[in-house]
DNA sequence: CCTCCACTGACACAGTGTGTCAACCATGCC
DNA sequence: GGCATGGTTGACACACTGTGTCAGTGGAGG
């Protein structure tokens, strides 16, 4: 049975990193203390702890999920289509998650945050790193390769650095600029590497 | 003067970095304290970190000299010289320096503990990212875009990504592959995205 | 009603990073 | 030689993070 007790923790837990969030946001992340997310969410510090391991994960942990889902919607495309196009619709999904019309300004406020504090933004890219390794091998069993073959990691690497690239652009210009859009010119540079190797 | 207190703290700050690195490497990052570094090398925890902010930073702060030496490198190609080819020699001297002549083992020691500890792994990638900044810069300038143009940019975060492939199957070799070879095998991935927008 | 189980708060603890202060030591000046 | 001085060090103290442990509490189901 998950239903209640299951539900009513997730409920929870995403109730608190609501409240984490606008608290990191408006005071800033390194001078917010974990025990003053707690207060402000009406616990102890150590039950924080419970719902979410540091005070990194409360804002990295939105964007972990995505690396999955980016995976599964890789591994769906048809296998006849060129990897470009692949690469192009998975990053698209994670691209309009962060950036798109789930919650704009949220998002916004939450992209600033992790690509302005130092600790954050490496946690945001050590967390790509993993999902690379993983979209590597989805790719490579695509296309039929072996692991020697460097095709299949650089493809990856070049999609998710198109992606970076947005994400920071959009950023940059406050949400007004179309993600999809920049998207587009990215993959649009990469697009001379991205046709398999013959 | 700089001489005599500048030279002896420096001097010191190697020595100190030496020791860490081998008691890290041996034992482990994680379950390795700084009390037990700074007793190692007979100063006390404060003392330590003095010389360095935070044990992570006795680590990286190896690699974040390269960084502004990738740069020297990059601006001082000939401006005639192609994209590729300038990028190519600017990876080339980061990745001699991590996986070349000068220390092999050692050197695969500290990239071993560098790509295998979560929390190293992503300042390392934080820290690339800084570098990468600043060479988009140095690349826009060479190329005499305005910043609005995402060839720079992508470029560079292309070659960085070459390395950071050649870097981890380097060490994935257990230093017995060729950096430059497995660099030279990237860029040939890249090579139809970096020609110059016409 | 009673049992069991998940959740919580209240400690305690190890570890990190920083501020502060007194002691020390080498260099340079009188 | 004596002495001021600036840099270095160790010894605290402190705030903060993350974890282990334990007792209390409340609800679900027998």
């Amino acid at each position: 049975m998950v239903s209640l007790a299951e539900r009513k923790r997730q409920l929870v837990g995403e109730e608190l990193r609501e409240i984490a969030l606008q608290l990191l946001a408006a005071k800033g992340y390194d001078v917010t203390t974990v025990d003053e997310i707690a207060a402000a969410a009406g616990m102890s510090r150590r039950t924080f702890h419970r719902y979410y391991a540091s005070k990194e994960d409360v804002v990295i942990q939105l964007l972990a999920d995505v690396g999955e889902q980016v995976r599964t919607v890789l591994a769906a495309r048809p296998a006849a289509e060129p990897p470009a196009v692949a690469l192009r619709q998975a990053v698209g999904m994670a691209i309009d998650f962060c950036a798109g019309h789930h919650d704009p300004v949220k998002m916004l406020a939450v992209v600033r945050l992790i690509l302005g504090t130092p600790s954050l933004h490496a946690r945001f890219l050590e967390l790509q790193a993993g999902a690379q390794a993983e979209l590597t091998a989805v790719l490579a069993a695509r296309l039929g390769v072996d692991g020697d073959d460097m095709f299949p990691e650089m493809a990856v690497r070049m999609a998710l650095t198109a992606f970076d690239a947005a994400l920071e652009r959009w950023a940059a210009s406050n949400g007004s600029a179309d993600p999809q859009e920049l998207t587009d010119r990215a993959f649009a540079v990469l697009e001379p590497a991205l046709r398999p190797p013959a």
